[in-house]
DNA sequence: TAAAAAAGTCTATAAAACTAGACGATGGGT
DNA sequence: ACCCATCGTCTAGTTTTATAGACTTTTTTA
């Protein structure tokens, strides 16, 4: 038994994925492009082998497009993010909802504004049950 | 430049941080039993391997006591859970921490009594501020 | 058309994470 | 004194992640 693969996206594998979330499909050098205006330099065939696992992975599909490949995610952020934060809640709190929602409170900035939205949310929600 | 070491406690890391939070210190052979008690059998060598690299990782600290060692964390819980809850915050949702509260209330299972807390605890802070 | 640019594949290296065996030291019991 | 259980260190194997060079093929261009 060796290491297992991680089961959410890696931190570089999370990069990539926002760079296709804001626009794809998108050529490897087109992903090196942008991760590159981001600061994170790497060799075009590190972003290839990168974006060919992920394919792997089943995080994004390729075609063909002349000689080229065109990447797109096969997962939306709204999935990712998702399952990113609920394996935080699971094996950091235990599956706590509550204890997430009150440590951010406790810990973050969240101004008078966002709170207000968010009573609104909740009475909307109490409203719903 | 290879594999940097993770930011956050890895998966195994963080189970043992977990141990010792409940009831600490311990010996490498009690960490080793409660977690084969949570179904994670390790051989003996494995448990005392990671607890040391967790030792040079700062996480945890070790004294003697006779011919073993006693672990204790050097971390507490609500440090480690407010990092790694930040670094989803951040890696994932860009920092934004309401972004993360509307996540929550969507996606999981917030039962009136919590919302009607929530509630209380908003209101709280909106008078605070 | 020959050179250069661009793309992909294949191969490879290094560190981290996870796991465990071989072996040596120590200490208690008979 | 001797056995053996216990504990630690040292060493090591395997997969993943991150990274990139060498090389081939294809396309563009001077």
């Amino acid at each position: 038994m060796a290491r297992p693969a991680s089961k959410q996206p890696t931190e570089l594998e999370l990069l990539i994925l926002k760079v296709l979330w804001r626009e794809s499909p998108l050529l490897a050098r087109e992903v090196q492009g942008v991760l590159a205006d981001e600061g994170r330099e790497l060799a075009k065939t590190s972003v290839i082998t990168t974006l060919n696992t992920m394919v792997d992975k089943q995080y994004l599909m390729r075609k063909k497009r002349g000689n080229s490949f065109l990447f797109s995610p096969r997962l939306n952020e709204a999935t990712v993010s998702e399952r990113m934060l609920n394996d935080v809640v699971d094996r950091v709190f235990d599956g706590s909802t509550s204890a997430v929602l009150l440590k951010l409170f406790d810990a973050n900035n969240v101004d008078a504004d966002e709170l207000k939205e968010l009573r609104r949310i909740i009475n909307r929600k109490l409203k719903e049950s």
